[in-house]
DNA sequence: ATTCTCTTTAGAACCTTTCTAAACTGTTGA
DNA sequence: TCAACAGTTTAGAAAGGTTCTAAAGAGAAT
């Protein structure tokens, strides 16, 4: 079935990143890697792991988002308040943010268009561009 | 003397802005208004009050900076961590973060072209473009 | 001066994130 | 298969930044 499909991507993925496929990180994987991108906190998934009857600990998730992060396998992003967010898509792509309700949404690459950057001061090498469309609903 | 003169430009400053000019505003003012564009923490603006034998909470200086902050004497910045920027410089500009050791730098907005953007969803409205240029100087 | 409203303040409370030290579990090799 | 080791998880405490509270203080207007 198609469960065992997911199942073994998701050990091969973690396999992968060097990190070992324990129960936790197997079950987070599954809830953030669904198919569609998403942008998850610390705390929502944690909810949603105690909702499916995963029990994870907090520190686990943290820890789980962290190690994901350096892996490659997500990417963080902070916007407003003290509330980090977890982008699964990891591809070159920009962000909406909605100020009235702090939603973000992506926006794809080629929708944006940079068309000069200034040089990095001294020897200082650029590491990527975060182009944040804040946008209001009033 | 010179003095006098920035010390009434401040409280006109506060004034038009709709704000009483008390003593701690116009001391906080006068901190980060020097000329020079500053971007400044709750935590570093409160020990530069101390420093200057200027007495202020620090509930105050958070007070302050978001009063402020609506009145678009500021604008705040948050990129990273728990721990949020606010910018002296409010026209049109972007920045640089050194990844290294999370400082910021202006950005003039002509240094920037954004040539392209996508249209909001729904019935959003753009209020701001932030670009944040990350370098590192490994 | 008096009064009124806005402002300041210390300290507690809050919230997210990190730390700690002990228990647990994949993995490896025999 | 199982022992042994290193990596992982966990609860709870701690940390770090920001906000709240309620009482005292200070501009502004009369």
């Amino acid at each position: 079935m198609s469960n065992d499909r997911t199942y073994t991507d998701i050990i091969e993925r973690l396999r992968h990143a060097g990190l070992r496929p324990t129960r936790q990180r197997i079950a987070l994987a599954g809830l953030m890697f669904t198919g569609e991108d998403r942008h998850v906190s610390a705390e929502i998934l944690h909810g949603e792991a105690v909702t499916a009857k995963i029990p994870v600990s907090l520190a686990t998730v943290y820890n789980t988002l962290h190690q994901f992060t350096e892996s490659g396998l997500l990417r963080e992003i902070v916007i407003d308040g003290g509330r980090s967010y977890f982008d699964t898509n990891v591809g070159d792509h920009h962000h909406f943010y909605f100020e009235n309700d702090g939603r973000l949404e992506d926006i794809a690459a080629e929708d944006i268009v940079v068309s000069q950057l200034p040089q990095p001061p001294g020897k200082a090498r650029i590491a990527r561009v975060d182009v944040v469309v804040r946008v209001r609903e009033d």
